[in-house]
DNA sequence: CCGTCATGGTTAATCGGTTGACCAAGCCCA
DNA sequence: TGGGCTTGGTCAACCGATTAACCATGACGG
C-alpha cells in the first residue's frame, strides 16, 4: 500500500476509483459518502467505502454534482467598486460568511460600474448556474437594474430601484440620523448642528429626516439655520467650521466622517477642544479615520456586513419577504461627545 | 412564435431544446455554438441555429462544459481578512479583474484568520475544482502555509513562506523604503528622520534598508538617531512627535500613514507646519487617510491591486516563473513635502 | 460507370455523480 | 415448501455539455 497520496499530479481520484477499491458499485460509494438515510448499506461495505476514500484522498466533485442535481451552490456578488473602501469589502465579507453558513459559495465580479462589465458579469454568473445574485453598490443609492438581471433571483444590496420587483436591503438612514442625534441629545446638547450633503440622495433625506425626527421627540424645534451643506469631504467640514461655529451650537452632527474630519481641523484652528467645547458625531464609521482621530471619534456605522448577510438570506428566501428591508445603523461610542 | 422568452422560469434551455428547434444534432449545436473550426458545418445549419440560440435564449452551461472538458475556468482567492481595511479588496479588485481577463472566475474565501475555516475554504475551493488558488493576507508577512493548500497550484500573495516550494508575490518594501526616502532627498532634506514600527515584519527591516541605502547613494552617512520606533498607530506617531523634534529633523519617513496622520497632530500643537517645517512622507496610501490629511500627505503605494493580479499572472504560468515576485511600491506624491 | 474525395452532419462514448427501479439472498412463518 | 418481507446492494438512465469516429450524399475524374 503506498500510502494516502493526496497531491496535485496523476489521476484525480474519482467516484469509480473508490468504488474499484472498495470492491462495490459507485451507486454505493455514492451512498456512504452523501450517507444518504434512503439507502441501506450494511456496515461492513459502509465500512470499506471510507475506508476507501480515505486511503485515496477522493474528494467528491462539487460540480458534477451540482449537474447531476440540477442545483447549484453558488451565489453571485457583482459589486460596483470592490477597492474604493473598505465597504464594499465588509458587503463581501457578509455575504460570504452568511453563504457559506447555508452551504453556498461565492463568486464576484468587480464592474467598476461599468454597464457592458456588468453584463458581461452577470451573464457569466448566469452560465455557471447561481443560485441568485446579489447585486451591490458602495454607497447607498437608487439604480437602474441592469436588463440581464432579471434572468434569475436578485436581490439589492445598499441600493434600490423602485418598481423593478426587484427586494432591496439598505440602511437605515432615518433611524441612523435619529441614532447620531440622540447620542448628542443624551449628553445634554440642545442646540445641535447638522452638516448635512451637498449630494442628494437616501442618506442626505434619510438622515436629516431622522435629526429633525430625534429633535422632535426630544421637545425641540427645528431651527432651520443650523443644519448646514458642505461637500461630503474632509475639505467640506473643514469649510463648514465658521458657520457652523456662528450659528451657536454646542454640537454637531456630521453627515459622515470625512466631513467630521475636517471639522476637527477647523475647530482645532479656532482653539476649540472637542468635546469640551463642541461636541461632534460622524457616520459610516470608516475605520481607518473615526477610531483614529484625536479625541476618537463617535459616530454611527453604516452595517456593510449585515447588509451583504442580509441580502443572501432575503436571496435564499430566509428572510421574511419584503419589498425593501432596511437594516438598523449602531451607535459607536467614542470619546468625541 | 412567442417571441424570446428569456427569464428565470420555466425550463432551461439546454443544447438539446435549441437542436431539436433548429432540426439538428446537438453536436451540431455544440460546433457551432463554439465556433470549431474542426467541424464542417453549413451555412444553412449554422443559421438555423443561431436563429434558434437567439429565440430560446439559450445559454451555455459551463459547469456541464468544464465537466467535459475535464479543465476548469475557476481560481479561488482565500483571504484572511476582507473587511478589515480597503487593502484585501484592491487585492480581489486586481486577481478578479486579471483572471476575468483570461477567462477566469474568481471564487473568494475569507477566513478571519482561523485555521479551521482555512482548511474548510481550501477544501470547498478544490471540490470546485479550481484551477489554483490565491492565499492573501492583509498585511505583508511570513505565514505557516496549511497542508490543503499542497494539493493544488497556489500562489501567496502579500505573504510568503520559505522552503514551502510555493511561489509568493509580495510588495517591494526595500524599493518603497527608498523611494520615500527618496522623496525627502530630492526636496533637498538631508537630516531625515525615519519612523519605524515596533513589530518586526519585512515591512519594518525592508523600509530601513531602503531607508538607509538610499541615504547611502545620497552620499549622507547614516545617523542611528535619526531612526526611532512607534507603534503603528495615529497614537505612536503623534507620541513620538517630541522625538523626532529632538533629533533635529526636517524631514520624517513615516512607516506607515496612520503614524503620519498622527505626528500631524503632534506637530500642529508644537506650532509647527507642514511642509514648511517640517516635511512628511508616509506609507501604504490609505487613500481615506493620506488624500484628506491637512496637507494631504505624499506617500508611497502598496501595490495591492498589482499583487492580486501578478498573483494570478503567476499561478496561470503567464510570468517569468521566480521564487517570489517583488512588486515596486510607487510614490503617490500630494503636498507634504 | 464506378471509385474516390469533399462536404455536412450524426452517433455514441465520456466527464463525475445521483437516484429511482430492480434484483438476489436470507429469514420467518404458515 | 413456498410466498412474502427485509436487507443490502447493483443497474442504468440522466444531468448538459464535448468530441472522436463514422456515415450519407453528391460531384468529379478517369
Amino acid at each position: 500500500m503506498s500510502g494516502t497520496d493526496h497531491g496535485r499530479h496523476g489521476h484525480v481520484v474519482t467516484m469509480r476509483d473508490v468504488a474499484k477499491a472498495a470492491g462495490v458499485s459507485v451507486a454505493t460509494v455514492s451512498h456512504v459518502v452523501n450517507n444518504k438515510p434512503s439507502a441501506r448499506i450494511g456496515d461492513d461495505a459502509r465500512r470499506r467505502v471510507q475506508e476507501a476514500v480515505a486511503e485515496l484522498g477522493y474528494r467528491p466533485n462539487a460540480l458534477a454534482k451540482t449537474l447531476s442535481q440540477g442545483s447549484s451552490r453558488f451565489i453571485g456578488l457583482v459589486a460596483d467598486a470592490i477597492a474604493t473602501t473598505p465597504f464594499a469589502g465588509q458587503i463581501i465579507h457578509g455575504a460570504q460568511d452568511e453563504a457559506w453558513k447555508h452551504g453556498y459559495v461565492l463568486l464576484v465580479a468587480n464592474t467598476d460600474g461599468n454597464p457592458a462589465v456588468e453584463n458581461d458579469a452577470i451573464t457569466m454568473m448566469l452560465e455557471h448556474q447561481v443560485r441568485g445574485i446579489l447585486y451591490s453598490t458602495w454607497y447607498h443609492r437608487e439604480i437602474p437594474v441592469p436588463e440581464t438581471l432579471h434572468q434569475t433571483d436578485a436581490v439589492l444590496v445598499n441600493c434600490f430601484a423602485d418598481d423593478s420587483g426587484l427586494p432591496a436591503v439598505v440602511p437605515d438612514e432615518e433611524q441612523g440620523g435619529r441614532t447620531a442625534t440622540d447620542e448628542l441629545l443624551a449628553a445634554g446638547h440642545r442646540r445641535i448642528a447638522f452638516l448635512n450633503t451637498t449630494t442628494p440622495s437616501p442618506a442626505q433625506t434619510g438622515r436629516l429626516a431622522g435629526y429633525r425626527a430625534a429633535l422632535e421627540a426630544a421637545g425641540i424645534a427645528y431651527d432651520e439655520s443650523l443644519v448646514h451643506l458642505a461637500e461630503p469631504q474632509q475639505e467640506g467640514g473643514y469649510d463648514a467650521t465658521a458657520e457652523v461655529l456662528a450659528s451657536g451650537a454646542t454640537g454637531v452632527f456630521c453627515h459622515n466622517d470625512r466631513v467630521a474630519m475636517g471639522l476637527y481641523d477647523g475647530l482645532r484652528e479656532h482653539g476649540l477642544r472637542i468635546p469640551e467645547d463642541v461636541a461632534v458625531v460622524g457616520f459610516d464609521n470608516q475605520d481607518v479615520i473615526a477610531a483614529h482621530l484625536r479625541p476618537p471619534l463617535s459616530t454611527v456605522a453604516l452595517p456593510h456586513y449585515e447588509l451583504g448577510a442580509a441580502g443572501v438570506r432575503v436571496l435564499l428566501g430566509l428572510e421574511p419577504s419584503v419589498d425593501v428591508v432596511r437594516v438598523a445603523c449602531p451607535p459607536v461610542r467614542r470619546q468625541s461627545i
